[in-house]
RNA sequence: GGAGAGGUGGCCGAGCCGGCUGAAGGCGCACGCCUGCUAAGCGUGUGUAGGCUAAUCCCCUACCGAGGGUUCGAAUCCCUCCCUCUCCGCCA
């Protein structure tokens, strides 16, 4: 969410960072709404100090014994006058809350402008890709062949996108997360946390899924609850509706969750084996800032999840997403993409992003400045990283000519010392 | 799932036979005084949001789990929902 304030004096820009954005928002409508707004709000408030005013009166009548009816009279029309201010009122604070809802966060000054990925640009590049003396195999192929992954028994018992790991498989997938999870704690110095992976619509909307993305989500209809789509929601709005103390500054957080994403509208495209799924896992940093700080932080971050994939000696680049292709509440957004030589082609494993105070001000999550005043902080998260197409990119690069595959030595320690995947019975 | 208790300011905790309580008292915190240092003591201040404003002064409005109702007027009465705690039952 935006300040009112900002868009009220910077109407402009405000336009121009929906269309860059590609989203549709009508600030007409805001603006209108707000206008109606602070003059409800002024009505309302003039009658109900009139109100406040004369009931005291009214109380001190009675208390001497003396004769209020006139004004009791009175005052039941007035009563009636400001329960129809207010419901105008409520009203109009439920379309313009409604409707503050559908505007992007404003993509940040060094954000190239575009249209689509296309327009992405790399930043950086990162490792050298292996040379191949043999045709290198596509993940799903050596998954097959060491039976590490069951996509059929996954789909009958759930679905398509359900992928089952078996064995060794599982032991990979295991051994990814906590690896990821470790390196983060002990060398970042992140504070791990386990969160629910069931959250409500409140939750839902703090962190600015709702309500343009509710058909990606998987819904309880019973409870109106929602399946998470990444460990970012429930962990960002840990702190929602609270005020931090300074000292609580700055906040830095990791979890692993399952995510759940349906992935409405994506069918046929990267179906491959791990590449889209309904169900997997991550491993997910999330940053409370002050506002001074995020930018900063956000290079940090970035750092903090290419350091995993250097970790694993995987070669990858990093892009800044230009901002037709950033999600609704991120100001700034870089992509790691790591190479997969089997699929020939960059497979997208972190997605690190500043929302500055977009979410915050959505979930509320303030802090108390050194100066006393009330601020919003900023919010970063960044996936450090996302396992299946980790996993797509340990297989396919560290292949042998038979199909096995070199367990990475950082990984060596969680595989109980297995140094190479290979068939089992 | 059954029975009961309860949700008030950063925390504890009054108020809950409706009005002068945005909220006593205590703790904490901030600033000042005092003090050889520390402790104690004294004084002042200390919620958020919106409006007004040159202003973080004053003033007005809202908020005592959330939403609705009764009333001239509700933290206080009524209804619905959510949550927490205790006991019982069930269960990983």
């Amino acid at each position: 969410m935006l300040d009112l304030k900002l868009i009220r004096e910077n109407v402009d820009l405000v336009r121009q960072a929906i269309k860059n954005k590609n989203e549709k928002a009508d600030i007409d409508a805001i603006l209108e709404l707000d206008d109606k707004k602070r003059k409800a709000q002024f009505e309302f408030d003039n009658l109900k100090a009139e109100q406040n005013r004369v009931s005291k009166e009214i109380g001190t009548l009675k208390k001497e014994k003396k004769d209020a009816s006139s004004l009791l009279n009175e005052m039941q029309n007035m009563a009636a006058d400001i329960k129809d201010l207010s419901t105008n009122l409520s009203n109009i604070n439920t379309a313009l809350e409604i409707a503050m809802l559908t505007i992007p966060n404003i993509p940040h000054e060094s954000v190239i402008i575009g249209k689509s990925e296309d327009n992405n640009i790399i930043v950086r590049e990162w490792g050298k890709k292996r040379e191949f003396d043999f045709e290198p195999k596509e993940h799903t192929e050596l998954a097959e062949q060491n039976n590490l992954l069951d996509i059929i028994r996954g789909a009958k018992i759930s679905g398509s996108g359900f992928p089952v790991y078996n064995s060794q498989g599982a032991l990979l997938e295991r051994a990814l997360i906590n690896f990821m999870l470790d390196f983060h704690i002990k060398k970042h110095g992140y504070r791990e946390v386990m969160v629910p992976l069931i959250v409500n619509r409140e939750t839902m909307t703090g962190t600015g899924q709702l309500p343009k993305l509710e058909n990606d989500m998987y819904h309880i209809n019973e409870d109106d609850f929602f399946l998470i789509p990444t460990a970012e929601v429930p962990v960002t709005n840990l702190f929602s509706n609270e005020i931090m103390p300074y000292n609580k500054l700055p906040q830095k957080l990791v979890a692993y969750t399952p995510c759940f994403r349906r992935e409405a509208g994506s069918y046929g495209k990267d179906t491959k084996g791990l590449q889209r799924l309904h169900q997997f896992n991550k491993v997910e940093m999330v940053r409370f800032v002050h506002p001074d700080e995020s930018w900063e932080v956000l290079e940090e971050m970035c750092n903090d999840a290419e350091e995993i994939l250097q970790a694993l000696k995987l070669p990858y680049h990093v892009l800044s997403l230009c901002t037709g292709d950033m999600s609704f509440a991120s100001a700034k957004t870089y992509d790691l993409m790591v190479w997969a030589p089997g699929a020939q082609k960059y497979l997208e494993v972190s997605s690190v992003s500043n929302f500055t105070d977009f979410q915050a001000r959505r979930a509320s999550i303030r802090f108390r400045d050194t100066d006393g005043k009330v601020r919003f902080v900023h919010t970063l998260n960044g996936s450090g990283l996302a396992t299946p197409r980790t996993f797509i990119a340990i297989l396919e690069n560290y292949q042998n000519e038979d199909g096995t595959i070199t367990v990475p030595d950082v990984l060596v320690p969680y595989m109980h010392g297995l140094q190479v995947i290979s068939v089992e019975d």
